[in-house]
RNA sequence: GGCCCGUUCGUCUAUCGGUUAGGACGCCAGGUUUUCAUCCUGGAAAGAGGGGUUCGACUCCCCUACGGGCUACCA
């Protein structure tokens, strides 16, 4: 049984790139049949952010990636929160400790920083390792009185790498990676504030959960060689890893962040945090949402891009990762959204929030013939306001366009309409009475169908003419129309 | 600086030693349309550089360059 998990800090709103690392931990889950987890990696108190889980939640529910256990979802291995876990740390790290794999450390921050800065002016870098270990102060250089005498204010547990042979790990990725233990330092298990780190709850939370393949974001590679001998030291098998590349900025150096969502205008988080919108506010679909992160740094292997998530959980495989990082494309998103939008019949977009306030003045058979007008124009929901803007009120008569066909005498093709009109013609007719009486006059259709169009929408833009008078009846045709003659006749004066 | 990972059109990618290097977004042109958008057709556009290995390299190896990540009592 394949069990992954998508494990995030609870510091701040998911952005897309946390999500994707949670897309394709469920699509893994769910192409193996496995189990999907959340857990909370909540382990630095100074960098909780209130609302933030419940919006990781809230999220992946929004893209349809339910957790099969969590926090808010139960199971067997929880608590699913690192907070709720501490117990379990102290009672593993004394294992640790009692086979010598880890010591205790009770050098300050200042002590540290000095270490540091001394080390960075002789031009390299600082390591707290086997190298200098005993030149510090901890139980390996420590009498056991003074250890004890020590223990009763702070101090940290370190793992204590041996110098040996290369260690050697393994990425699903990219193959066998190989460093050696002199470059590794003795990293810090648990902190003075008693929370263990994220290296060291990682490792002992995916084991005793029984995570059978780590996914996360490329930037753990450099410290599996410490997970690895973490899982050595407790003589645990090591689960699968894939380390998943990053998603860059658009434009410009770096990888995908915050910022650059209110640079560039377009939405990070999937969902609204405090004054950022979300795709979801702005218009997007969540499957369009889960289609593009999907396509950030895989493929399926053929040359379809279009999936729903359900066609991801069967066509998603390892070997369609990605090894480089992928820039992300807001124009390629929008792109994928307007395809699904075009997927939706007019009944399942009037359900949407958008649709409903933009349309709410109309009746329900002007909805659908609306929607319908509309649907292939719309990339973002939101759009719907800015197409619906013509059945409303007409826009301002565009000046330019109107001193463009005012020499070809627009009035008389506008009063022909309100004639024709007034007659009694259904919409559905008009056109082809109105382009008869055109080549009679030996008037051009585009000059009819101009001076109609800046008559009835105020610019030369837009879904088609009878459609729209359809819509908009008879009476609101006419008054349009004739709203358009008065403005006309001034026009000519001045 | 050190360590690790990566590098095919502007962008996302296919290619797993022999292809006119394919597709998609975007861009340009043409068509459809009363117009804009949609849609359809076509076009421009790529193997970072240098060495090897090989009958033959985008593909395998090495070096360089470039890009990215890590180098915290953050994850």
């Amino acid at each position: 049984m394949e069990r992954v998990r998508f494990a995030p800090s609870p510091t701040g709103p998911l952005h897309i790139g946390g999500l994707r690392t949670a897309l394709f931990n469920y699509l893994y889950a769910r192409k193996h049949n496995g189990v999907f987890i959340l857990r909370v990696e909540d382990t630095d108190q100074n960098r909780y952010v209130e609302g933030s889980e419940r919006y990781i939640q809230e999220a992946l529910e929004w893209c349809g990636m339910v957790p099969d256990e969590g926090p808010y979802n139960g199971g067997e291995f929880g608590p699913y929160r690192q907070s709720e876990r501490k117990s379990i740390y102290l009672e593993y790290i004394r294992v640790l400790l009692e086979n010598e794999k880890a010591y205790y450390a009770f050098d300050s921050t200042e002590e540290l920083s000095n270490a540091r800065a001394w080390a960075e002016q002789k031009g390299h870098a600082f390591r707290y390792g086997a190298h200098n270990r005993l030149q510090f102060v901890n139980s390996l250089t420590l009498s056991n009185e003074e250890i004890e005498e020590r223990k009763k204010g702070d101090y940290v547990i370190r793992l204590k790498v041996d110098p040996g042979p290369m260690v050697s790990v393994f990425d699903e990725i990219r193959g066998a990676v190989a460093v050696s233990t002199e470059e590794l330092d003795d990293k810090i298990l648990m902190k003075s504030d008693g929370m263990p780190t994220y290296h060291f709850a990682n490792v002992v939370d995916d084991h005793l959960m029984q995570i059978s393949c780590v996914i996360r974001g490329e930037e753990w590679l450099p410290s599996l060689p410490h997970h690895q001998l973490l899982y050595d030291a407790f003589q645990w098998q090591c689960p699968k890893f894939m380390h998943l590349p990053l998603i860059l900025k658009p434009s410009g150096k770096g990888k995908l962040s915050k910022r650059d969502g209110e640079k560039e205008g377009f939405p990070v988080f999937p969902l609204q945090w405090k004054e950022s919108i979300g795709y979801k506010e702005k218009g997007f679909l969540p499957e369009s949402m889960v289609n593009y992160l999907a396509l950030l740094g895989w493929n399926s292997g053929t040359e379809d891009e279009l999936f729903s998530l359900a066609e991801l959980e069967k066509r998603f495989s390892v070997s369609g990762v990605q090894k480089g990082g992928a820039r992300f494309d807001y124009e390629k998103a929008r792109w994928i959204n307007h395809q699904h939008l075009q997927k939706k019949s007019s009944e399942d977009l009037l359900q949407f929030g958008e649709f409903q306030m933009a349309l709410k003045d109309f009746t329900s058979a002007q909805q659908l013939m609306i929607v319908a007008l509309i649907k292939e124009r719309l990339y973002t929901l939101d759009d719907v306001y800015e197409e619906v803007r013509l059945f409303i009120s007409p826009y301002p008569f565009d000046d330019k366009a109107l001193e463009k066909i005012l020499p070809k005498n627009p009035l008389l093709v506008l009063e022909e309409v309100q004639k024709v009109i007034a007659s009694g013609v259904p919409a559905e007719a008009l056109k082809e009475v109105l382009l008869e009486w055109a080549t009679k006059q030996s008037l051009g259709v585009g000059v009819v169908m101009q001076s109609l169009r800046i008559a009835l929408v105020g610019k030369l833009s837009g879904p088609d003419l009878f459609a729209i008078i359809t819509v908009l009846g008879n009476s609101v045709s006419l008054r349009r129309i004739e709203n358009a003659i008065t403005y006309i006749n001034l026009k000519q004066k001045s």
